[in-house]
DNA sequence: AATACGGGGCC
DNA sequence: GGCCCAGTATT
């Protein structure tokens, strides 16, 4: 059940059938207008446009774009991604960060050869059976690339559809999400040539989209230039500040994380590459831990000893860095540090790699700033 | 229903 | 430092 527009007399279900008309058109035509070049919308194809969909989840379309073109141009099609070497298409994705993003992907890939002929299939709900697929993801991708009339729900529409209704509760609320797929669905173009992406679905999701991304931001939405302020809820009750309402914060963790830079005689560092089944899996990293391995230096000097075997010593801190990510705050403290005793072989999964030698690894973003700052100093 | 995911831009 | 970003999977 969609809200009725308070603005609105008469007959509240036709009168709903009109006002989401002109919020309709109001979109489209502005889309038409106003659509960013984005490289996946030149040639929306279903594979291109699942690669876009997937990065673009919980990440800014501006960070994507180079992304999307390096991954493209090594992985054209499903079947060259479900052919990649995991430790490239890793190299691939760092940086981008929620690795399993990449990981379903390159399972997923290899489902559509196997299942689907190498096709990304366009069932909603085979698309939506496929690893890291969801509702949105699936209607987004069978929307945008063959103008299939599917609703979509994401950062962007929940907050322009929940202004253009006039929302008032709390968008933490399943009844409240409820309401928005609803409002989603009721949006589509009712009648539409399959062809006609213009008119189609293809558009109208991608503009609420865009208009969420260009005009209707978090913080000081543009309504003086908004193409559909007129027909907004919330513009009209002077709440496009106060909607979309949350009751849940974000709770933040200050956290304190340990490295070690520990060199041979031939100017390379220590690393692994962690294991599989945790964090950072398959990537390369130098000697770290935190919270719980790590509470503090003489914690992690424990843990280094545990692993690496022989007698560590922790000498200075030679750098400390800042890194936000996700609910967490982290100060990582990096020691330089030796290898005074113990067996000349190292235990596995233990390495010395050249900075040269890692440049063609995957490293998480802090173990490359680290290794940059590293090179940067001529570090030995 | 709540939480993990481990990057980055913007104010 | 807080908030948000073309969310999904897991517990």
């Amino acid at each position: 059940m969609s809200p009725s527009p308070a603005s609105t007399a008469g007959d509240p279900v036709s009168n709903d059938a009109r006002w989401r008309a002109r919020v309709r058109k109001g979109l489209l035509d502005w889309f038409a207008e106003h659509a960013r070049d984005l490289p996946w919308r030149r040639d929306p194809t279903p594979y291109r446009v699942w690669v876009s969909e997937i990065m673009c989840q919980q990440t800014q379309v501006a960070t994507v774009v180079p992304y999307f073109l390096r991954f493209l141009d090594r992985y054209p099609d499903a079947a060259a991604l479900a052919d990649a070497d995991e430790s490239e298409l890793m190299r691939m994705w760092e940086g981008l960060g929620y690795y399993r993003r990449a990981r379903s992907m390159h399972a997923a890939a290899k489902q559509i050869v196997e299942n689907h002929n190498g096709e990304f299939p366009l069932q909603y709900r085979d698309a939506l059976a496929l690893p890291g697929i969801g509702r949105y993801t699936a209607g987004a991708i069978l929307s945008i690339s063959s103008n299939l009339p599917l609703p979509i729900l994401e950062g962007n529409t929940i907050r322009v559809f929940s202004r253009l209704i006039g929302l008032r509760d709390s968008v933490d609320e399943k009844a409240s999400l409820d309401t928005l797929w609803d409002f989603s669905e009721q949006l589509l173009p009712r009648k539409f040539s399959p062809t006609d992406r213009a008119r189609g679905p293809a558009s109208l999701n991608q503009a609420a989209m865009e208009l969420g991304a260009l005009v209707c931001t978090p913080r000081d939405p543009k309504c003086l230039i908004c193409p559909v302020a007129k027909a907004c809820q919330a513009r009209a009750a002077g709440l496009q500040a106060e909607i979309p309402a949350k009751t849940q914060k974000m709770k933040y963790e200050a956290r304190s994380e340990y490295a070690a830079l520990v060199s041979d005689n031939q100017g390379r560092w220590l690393v692994r590459q962690i294991p599989p089944g945790t964090r950072f899996a398959g990537m390369w990293d130098f000697p770290k831990a935190g919270p719980p391995d790590a509470n503090d230096a003489e914690h992690f000097h424990q843990w280094l000893t545990n692993h690496l075997g022989g007698r560590i010593q922790l000498d200075e801190v030679v750098k400390t860095m800042k890194h936000a990510v996700t609910k967490y705050r982290i100060t990582l403290n990096v020691y330089r540090a030796t290898r005074t005793g113990g067996p000349k072989a190292l235990a596995e999964p233990w390495k010395f790699r050249t900075p040269d030698q890692l440049k063609h690894l995957p490293m998480s973003t802090t173990g490359r700033r680290l290794l940059n700052w590293v090179e940067k100093n001529q570090f030995s």
